[in-house]
RNA sequence: CGGGGCGUAGCUCAGCCUGGUAGAGCGCUGCGUUCGGGUCGCAGAGGCCGGAGGUUCGAAUCCUCUCGCCCCGACCA
């Protein structure tokens, strides 16, 4: 493709509303526009890189029989309230729904798992039928409540969904490992470097799920790893072995203490310097929801420790929770926020426990009045341990629960999700098939995702540099970008034209910048920016038959060489990489 | 949804406080020049200053409302 045939125009200014490498790399090089929060169009450039990262997910799909298959974006409600996911996933507020003409009410798929339970009850009857595991690779609808760093989470985007369908859960669980080992192959030829980690459901629901995440400091997702064991899960799902708690002091009678405007447990470390911060025990407020139901929940954790919002939401069951409002705390400790505490809480609030408070004595917490805390409050004399169960965030430097090694934190983007569902979907919506003994069963399903558009801004937050992108080669737009330095000249002309047409009839797809009149700085700039992993340059050297031959990701690295040398060594890196035309 | 910020040329921004009818750089067009890391010169095109209302002789500038975009998400701990 000639260059001077696209719309291609760079950018030499960073565009303001961009925060990540991606997006403003990806905004500079003209790959994407924005339309509206979070919704793209992806230009030419743009949708080349994302075909070429489905070819790879139908590639490896098709190799372990997926079948690929396409489901509609638009969805009735009465299949979502089947399942019972309306109500959430409205609640959540990330649902596009709206009445058609005759005031039915449907969504834009989010995902679609009701669509493909309901596609498969329809025509599987027999245990004969299956296994079977449908893909597609289609639009997702999702109204984040903030879409950011421009692809990364956008309202809009392009995903493929796989569903499997099997006779039993240790089927399923075949099925599962199958489709984890497409996605390391998935993303290992995409040229990612990523960590599959153990994750949490959410909204999907299910048993077991893992997700896989691309390794980068600009990821929206804290991930607990560890060396030594090899642990690795989302910071929602991690757990692990926390520092003992301070041993229990000499016994005291519990007394209050006026602690004014001592809101945190750092303003309290300023008023007690001697007590630990292990034995300060917070308790945090929150409103959980149920849709219909509410209910104030006050959580107990350990000071030197954090609360784990997803633990405290799945205990619960609840659909939602939130930190209380100051109404609310006021409502339920009679007291300021900040002063929060077990002892003394209104009726109809629950109380729960992480479990870092266990053996913990002789703490201080909240007094449920203004500027009062108690000291030395013990449990077993002072107040019954409530409820407790693990609802703490892992921290740095915990020690794994599988043995050796210490959790250390990162940062990643969440590229890929599987999930072992059961009969959670099958069961609601009546997807069953009969069994030897003629017996109806439920089916056993897991689902797939992976974001295919995320994959291409994860690549580049991974692989750029001040310059610009460096697209690995699979799934880079262009494999390889021909600068004609002069055109005009004919020794140039000729050979550049030469040199295109016998990488194309090689089955390597080139950009040619042919563009007149662009000085070489302008060139090589916009190279960078677009980042093209293998240059050709066409120069100087052309009478000659001799190119210049660099590779984007090395950048400085310079060789002469003939055309049909820089010919040969395109195709075969070609070759190497998988990629083909 | 709550809080904060910003909407002026395709992009990045100045002008706004202290109203007098719009500027720069980049990009774009033309001519010339240059020709291996964003050449240089000359001449141009391009904006109802997000929208609506109000105040005023006069509004990009002041006021109200509205729409859009970006950032943060309660430190309670």
């Amino acid at each position: 493709m000639k260059l001077s045939r696209t719309l291609f125009a760079t950018l030499r200014e960073v565009p303001s509303d961009t925060e990540v490498a991606s997006h403003a790399l990806m905004a500079r090089a003209g790959f994407i526009h924005k339309l509206a929060a979070g919704i793209y169009v992806y230009g030419p450039m743009m949708w080349r890189v994302l075909r070429r990262v489905e070819g790879i997910v139908r590639d490896e799909h098709d190799r372990v029989d997926c079948q690929e298959m396409l489901m509609p974006a638009v969805q009735p409600k009465e299949l979502w309230a089947e399942s019972g996911r309306w109500d959430r996933y409205v609640n959540d507020g990330i649902l596009f729904h709206f009445h058609d003409r005759r005031g039915s009410e449907v969504c834009l798929g989010p995902t679609h798992e009701e669509v493909v339970t309901d596609f498969v009850r329809s025509r599987v009857q027999s245990w004969r039928q299956l296994p079977v595991i449908l893909y597609q690779i289609q639009t997702k609808f999702r109204d984040e409540i903030r879409p950011r760093f421009g692809l990364m989470r956008g309202r809009e985007f392009i995903m493929k969904d796989a569903y499997s369908f099997d006779v039993s859960e240790e089927a399923m669980k075949q099925s599962y490992a199958t489709m984890r080992e497409v996605y390391r192959a998935v993303f290992t030829r995409c040229g990612l470097r990523f960590t599959p980690v153990q994750a949490d459901s959410g909204a999907i629901g299910g048993c077991g799920s893992e997700e896989f995440m691309v390794d980068a400091d600009s990821g929206e997702d804290a991930i607990a790893v560890c060396r030594v064991s090899g642990y690795a899960a989302n910071i929602e799902k991690a757990v692990s072995i926390i520092p003992p708690p301070p041993a229990a002091p000499a016994s005291v009678l519990m007394h209050k203490e006026a602690t004014p405007g001592a809101r945190s447990c750092e303003d309290l470390l300023r008023m007690f310097p001697d007590l630990p911060l292990a034995r300060m025990l917070k308790t945090v407020i929150y409103q959980a929801s149920w849709g219909d139901r509410q209910q104030t929940v006050a959580v107990m954790c350990r000071g030197d420790r954090q609360l784990n919002e997803v633990k405290i939401l799945n205990h619960l069951g609840a659909l939602k929770l939130e930190l209380a409002d100051e109404a609310v705390v006021r409502a339920a400790t009679g007291a300021a926020v900040g002063f929060a505490g077990p002892i003394g809480l209104k009726d109809g609030v629950r109380l729960l426990a992480d479990a870092s408070v266990e053996g913990v004595q002789g703490f201080l917490c909240g007094g449920n009045e203004t500027d009062t805390h108690w000291l030395d409050a013990w449990f077993g004399r002072d107040l019954a341990q409530p409820e407790t169960a693990d609802f703490g965030l892992v921290q740095a430097g915990d020690a794994t629960v599988d043995g050796g090694g210490a959790i250390e934190i990162t940062r990643g983007i969440e590229v890929g999700h599987i999930f072992q569902l059961g009969t959670k979907y099958s069961e609601a919506m009546q997807a069953t098939y009969n069994d030897e003994q003629q017996k109806k069963q439920p089916i056993w399903m897991g689902c797939y995702g992976i974001g295919v558009s995320r994959i291409a801004a994860a690549a580049i937050e991974q692989n750029h540099d001040e310059n610009g992108m460096i697209w690995p080669l699979p799934i880079a737009p262009y494999a390889v970008l021909l600068v004609h330095m002069k055109p005009g000249d004919e020794a140039q002309d000729a050979l550049a034209q030469e040199l295109h047409d016998a990488l194309e009839a090689q089955g390597v797809d080139v950009l040619w910048d042919d563009r007149p009149k662009v000085s070489p700085g302008a060139k090589f700039k916009d190279a960078d920016l677009v980042g093209v992993p293998l240059r050709i340059v066409v120069g100087r050297d052309a009478a000659q038959r001799g190119v210049e031959w660099s590779e984007r990701a090395r950048p400085g690295e310079k060789e002469a060489l003939s055309a049909e040398a820089a010919r040969d060594r395109a195709v075969e890196l070609c070759r190497a990489a998988g990629r083909r035309a």
